[in-house]
Formats: structure tokens, C-alpha cells, sequence
DNA sequence: GTCTATAATAGGATAGAC
DNA sequence: GTCTATCCTATTATAGAC
């Protein structure tokens, strides 16, 4: 047998699918095991403390990738409007036009609600952060980046939830654009 | 014995607590029979479909008393911008400022994702109609109305996230301020 | 309409061979 | 590092007495 059928990432990737559409509660070991190709005693080799550990694992992942996908590239030296609407676009493109579910919302609730709240409140922070670098970087007041970018993150997830609550992913779409709109006319047209 | 301990509104509020705290797949029976004080098979004679059952008598009173308490006061003949500022101060109250998660939210996700559908349609579809008939009447575009409308109603959902996954409830607070600044800007001050 | 008792199953977790 | 086999607990659901 070979030493590793699949690199750590490959797997985490695939628990990280498993628990985006199912929730913390939702997601079963037999689940997790048919996803990742592993057994459950193998699931445990790599991650001793169980689901617990599988979704810490998630959560860093999830942080790394959104740090070189999102938060990075949101402090580059270029126009913040352009960084903004690079942002806009990834995100769009990182959940499928609102067809794929969040994971940080499905952790949030049910009986997990607590459990990984240091992360969640960092990946938050982080990304309301960055945005609010961009706006900074354009002239725009702390106080008023501070509550742009909050409010943008707040209508992602809520954006999220109302597209799969109603089915219509068009909802995503159009808060996208609002978002959009919303930072572009704060920091003008640079 | 009597025959019925509680009014039936009673029992189902409660088990509106747990799913809104626990989510649908984190109730165990267990515990809505715990808040109940109902045995399991009470449940059952109840809800002889078990726990969808029991989400479905729950989802029909929350949009029932979300048409008492919401829906129908934004469509009272008094000033449109009034009607609005009730709302966000029915809503904070409801959601105890931030504290007390989203049952709709926890019925989006996890394995429940679709099972409610329909009904969780429904509610965002009469919510948003509600907002968008209040700036109608002030005479806000249909256009503009709808939007507006669907960018309060996510903006609501995401507070609700992101206060729980930062543990900072004061997100809920400054998201409710905007969401009424940007209506009473759209209505004017009448 | 409620209870106790019980069945049947799924879930999480571990032991030990390979 | 992975597997098969197993254990234990929690969970859903039902039967039947009162």
C-alpha cells in the first residue's frame, strides 16, 4: 500500500466539501470516509481527535486559501477599486454564483456554534480587515472603511443564506453588484 | 391526566428554541422532548412524522407570527418611513439585539438544505414583499423597492452570521442602523 | 394524551492485523 | 498508513399499558 494515496490537502479539500453542504452536525464519519476515499480508523490516524480536528484542519485551510485568493491580493499596490472588484469577482467565482454553501455560516450554527468561534471570529475580522486597508488606501475615513467593509461581509453571508433559502441564486448576483457599487462609489472612480 | 398540559402554540415555541439553537440535524429528540416536557412518544402522537414534522409546525407558526409582527404593521396605513423604523426595532427586539441565531438560517443549512424549501421561500418572498410594498407607497420605483427590499432582508440574515461567528453582537446593531438609514434615505422624511 | 419499555439503527470511536 | 472488526453510546421510532 502507498505510503499516501493523496496529499493532506487533497483530503482536507474533500472533508471541506463534505462539511459545506452538510454542517458540522449534519456531516457523519460515513460521510466523510466515502468522501475522502478513507477509511474511518485512517480518518483518525491523520485527525485523532475526530470531526473536531477535521474541521480545524477545514478552517486553517479555508483561512490559507481565502488569504491568497482574497485578503492578499486586497493590499496589492493597485488601484483599490480594482483591488475591490477583484475581490468581488473571486468570491463570485469561489461559491459558484451562490450555488455553493458557506462554510463558515454552516459552522456558525447548529452545535457548533461555539466550538470554533477564535477562528471564525479571526477569518471574519481578517477579511473585514483587508477590505478596509483597500478603502483606507483610497482616502476613505476609517470610520466609514470600517463600516463598508463590515457591511460588505455581512451581505456576502447573508447573500448566502437568502440564495439558498429561496433557491434563486440570482440574489448572490445582484448583492454582488450592490456591494460593488457601494465600494466604487466610495473610493471614486481611481 | 389532563389532557393538554400546554396550548400546542406553547410546545411548538419551544421546539422553535432548540432548531434555532441547535439546527435541525443538532436537535436530538432528546432535548426537544427535554424543552417540551413532552416524552418522545407524546412527540410522536404530536408530530407522528418526528422531527419534520415538528420543523413544519414550526416554520408555520414563525410565519405566522412574523406576518403578526412584520409583515402586516409595514402595510398599516401610517407614514412609510415610520412603518419601516417599526420593523427594525421589531427586529432587533426579536432577534434579542443580535443574541438569539436565525431559525430560518439554520434550516438553509446542514442536511435540512432543502428539505423546507417551499416554506423557507416563501417567508423571504413575503418579508421582502412587505418592505417593498412600505416604499412603494412612498413612492419608491418598483425597481428600486425590490431592491432595497432584498438587500435589507440579506443584510439581516448576514448580521445574524456574523455576529454569531465573531461573538460581537454589536455587528446586528450597526447593520440594522444602515439597513434603516439607507430605507428612510430612499423614502424621504415623511 | 401521556407514560415506560424496547426495538432498530446510525453514529462516534478504538484495537489490532497487515 | 490503511484496513477489518468491534464496541459503546446516542438516536430515531414504535408498541402497548394506563
Amino acid at each position: 500500500m502507498p505510503a499516501a494515496l493523496m496529499p493532506r490537502d487533497e483530503v482536507v479539500e474533500r472533508l471541506m466539501k463534505v462539511i459545506r453542504r452538510h454542517g458540522y452536525d449534519g456531516a457523519s464519519l460515513a460521510e466523510l470516509s466515502k468522501a475522502t476515499g478513507l477509511g474511518r480508523s485512517s480518518l483518525y490516524h491523520h485527525f485523532p481527535d475526530g470531526k473536531d480536528d477535521m474541521v480545524r484542519a477545514v478552517l486553517e485551510q479555508l483561512e490559507q486559501g481565502l488569504r491568497t485568493l482574497i485578503f492578499e491580493p486586497l493590499r496589492e499596490p493597485r488601484p483599490a477599486r480594482r483591488r475591490l472588484e477583484q475581490m468581488i469577482k473571486t468570491v463570485d467565482a469561489y461559491y459558484d454564483g451562490g450555488r455553493e454553501a458557506c462554510v463558515i455560516g454552516n459552522l456558525v450554527l447548529g452545535t457548533s456554534r461555539t466550538r470554533f468561534h477564535a477562528r471564525l471570529r479571526a477569518i471574519f475580522e481578517e477579511w473585514i480587515d483587508a477590505v478596509a486597508a483597500a478603502l483606507l488606501d483610497a482616502g476613505v475615513s476609517r470610520a466609514e472603511s470600517r463600516a463598508l467593509a463590515e457591511d460588505a461581509v455581512v451581505r456576502m453571508e447573508g447573500a448566502l443564506i437568502v440564495a439558498h433559502g429561496t433557491g434563486d441564486t440570482a440574489v448572490f448576483s445582484r448583492t454582488l453588484k450592490r456591494i460593488g457599487a457601494d465600494l466604487v462609489a466610495a473610493v471614486g472612480p481611481g
